[in-house]
DNA sequence: CCAATTTCAGAGTAACTGATATCG
DNA sequence: CCGATATCAGTTACTCTGAAATTG
């Protein structure tokens, strides 16, 4: 149902191998269109794998941030998602009545909220991550460890240089 | 107001260098994490540098599938794009209002209808191009032409695992 | 009758902007 | 007063599901 019955009428090289272009003007593969098809590709596995727990995409990244470092502010977690505070207020609401994550009031500050996983929350986020391996396993099957290290690099100097620093996860 | 103003409290090696990790646990950075996040910042940027011609990224990205492949119907476009066909028909109406498109009726089949760039779109579409291709070359700055191109390889690679095939642009 | 295409109607997710209130 | 945080309210962009009509 995804994918398309059509044929690739021309195949241009985009493959492990084939470098050197024919002589055809060669519309050269927009990297922009190749990342956002991949991650329309990807979020569709990852909704369908994540589902079953109960998770969509945004709260099982936001869920993956916390376990790298728990504690962190709506705000704190907007702004490391990319998100508003509104949006990702949102997504930790949502968490909350699911009961996977719990907002604590900063003793010394009655405004902040931390929020926290809880045990719930952490059993769902490793379930996920085993599906969410086997997703990224047929996604780089092609790919040796080596050039997937270099991949991983690459997209993270790409985000970095579009000024969205990678400060974790 | 789109950079986060924390200090990266762990630097993990993301560039080009220092690929020996540490002795620590080293989370891992997730590759779908990556992705997502990269699509954001780079979703960002197109969005900013597009809406002066009057174009989305979702618009913007159908004129580009179409001046590769001229005449597609929508059910095509759909498949193409990773869309519905109701999704797509959406984006073609647009395009129609703002006259970046035509459609025109299959002469040997009632049905289907052929959408094709009219002289204004593909005006449009090239002055895009220009302003996406400074969003490209920021990205890939630290890139060299060699690595760029085994990202775009490697990324080509992973969509076609995904089972969505990049038939073509 | 079946398969593909198009389109209408309704819905929902995820994000946004704007405004308000609290706190240090 | 200012800056950061949180949150309420309204809105928009994008996509989806479901159903219907048309065509080959």
């Amino acid at each position: 149902m995804v994918a398309s019955s059509e044929m690739p009428e021309t195949v241009r090289a985009a493959g492990s191998g084939r470098v050197a272009a024919p002589a055809s003007p060669a519309p050269r593969l927009r990297l922009a269109y190749v990342i956002g098809r991949l991650d329309r590709a990807l979020r569709r596995h990852l909704d369908e794998a994540i589902r079953p727990y109960g998770l969509t995409t945004p709260q099982y990244t936001t869920l993956s941030v916390l376990r790298a470092r728990d504690g962190l502010s709506n705000a704190q977690l907007a702004r490391r998602s990319l998100m508003t505070p509104q949006s990702m207020s949102e997504v930790i609401t949502a968490l909350v009545e699911k009961g996977f994550v719990r907002r604590e009031a900063n003793p010394a500050h009655g405004r902040i909220m931390h929020t926290r996983l809880t045990r719930t929350g952490a059993a769902a986020l490793a379930a996920c991550d085993k599906a969410v391996d086997r997703i990224e396993a047929q996604m780089l099957h092609e790919l040796s460890p080596a050039e997937a290290e270099r991949l991983v690099s690459a997209l993270a100097s790409c985000v970095r240089m579009l000024g969205a620093g990678l400060s974790d996860i």
